[in-house]
DNA sequence: ATGCTATAATAATCAAAGAAAGTCAAAGTC
DNA sequence: GACTTTGACTTTCTTTGATTATTATAGCAT
């Protein structure tokens, strides 16, 4: 398949690993999706920056140092800009619950799980100052994404 | 099971020592184990640092000379720290560890959920300013309680 | 038996080397 | 002008090994 660029082509196999994912995951190594694409590294984040933000309903989790990686989870329906909404500021806002869904739908969350920490996403977005939210709760799904290794 | 890392490997095995003990505790060699994943002995020392901190819910005790050894403990299922073992102050804001401790040995709150709650406790400890910390914890804490009615 | 010492058996510390991924801005393309 | 591509530099995480600190114990002297 010929593509128009470098990014659609890096775009384009992610998303295909993402389809072939039964786990709805995946884990790949920078370094790797950067030779085959015969490219710089720091293309592949560039990608993964642009195409694979929260906005467009994913969310990425990655790690430096040796055996380090980055892993992509596609999450439910990419929520749409919500015409009329402001979509300036905080393009997280709402998502978090149908997030928090689909991880339960999966099976990743028991319902009890997903109840207590929507609960616990409540409590960050009605206390946490504005500028420090977003990256909050992206922090705590990272780490309970992160907690699924091992719990 | 294929590992990413030395330590991922180390990590897993030690869970899974905790997992089949009933006292929540085990006690390990450091050599041995060293010797059992064929690397030198700090590597060991490194897993515990980074991987069995208190952050983590965990509690290590350790003595060197002959007949020397490690101890870990894990929180929430063991029967509280070791006596006399600093629990290494910022084992997250006491009492709302306490308490989430309480709800999960009465068998109200499963091992997972007590450390996802305690992951969001910590992102409110963290994120909060100040002044509204304590409300709000505390209001997470009935709506957990609360919640529990109909759970 | 009691106390002291030397020794061997451990674990901790620390710093260096190695292995990824992230950042940022300049240069290139459309 | 906005989006891509590149690469030098930075930060984070892991692995290794040399050195240091601590402890139990065996041996010895009293």
């Amino acid at each position: 398949m010929e593509f128009r660029s470098l990014v659609a082509a890096i775009e384009a196999y992610l998303k295909q690993l993402l389809r072939e994912s039964p786990e709805g995951w995946i884990e790949v190594r920078r370094k790797e999706i950067a030779e085959r694409f015969d490219c710089v590294p720091s293309q592949v984040t560039y990608v993964i920056n642009t195409r694979f933000n929260p906005k467009h309903g994913y969310l990425v989790e990655s790690r430096r140092g040796g055996s380090g990686y980055i892993r992509i989870w596609k999450l439910g329906v990419a929520p749409g800009p919500a015409p009329g909404k402001d979509v300036s500021g905080d393009c997280l806002g709402g998502d978090f619950q149908r997030w928090l869904y689909t991880l339960a739908q999966r099976g990743i969350l028991t319902e009890r799980e997903f109840f207590l920490l929507n609960t616990a996403f409540r409590m960050l977005e009605e206390n946490v100052p504005n500028e420090r939210r977003d990256a909050c709760k992206l922090q705590l799904l990272r780490e309970i994404l992160a907690a699924g290794d091992f719990l």
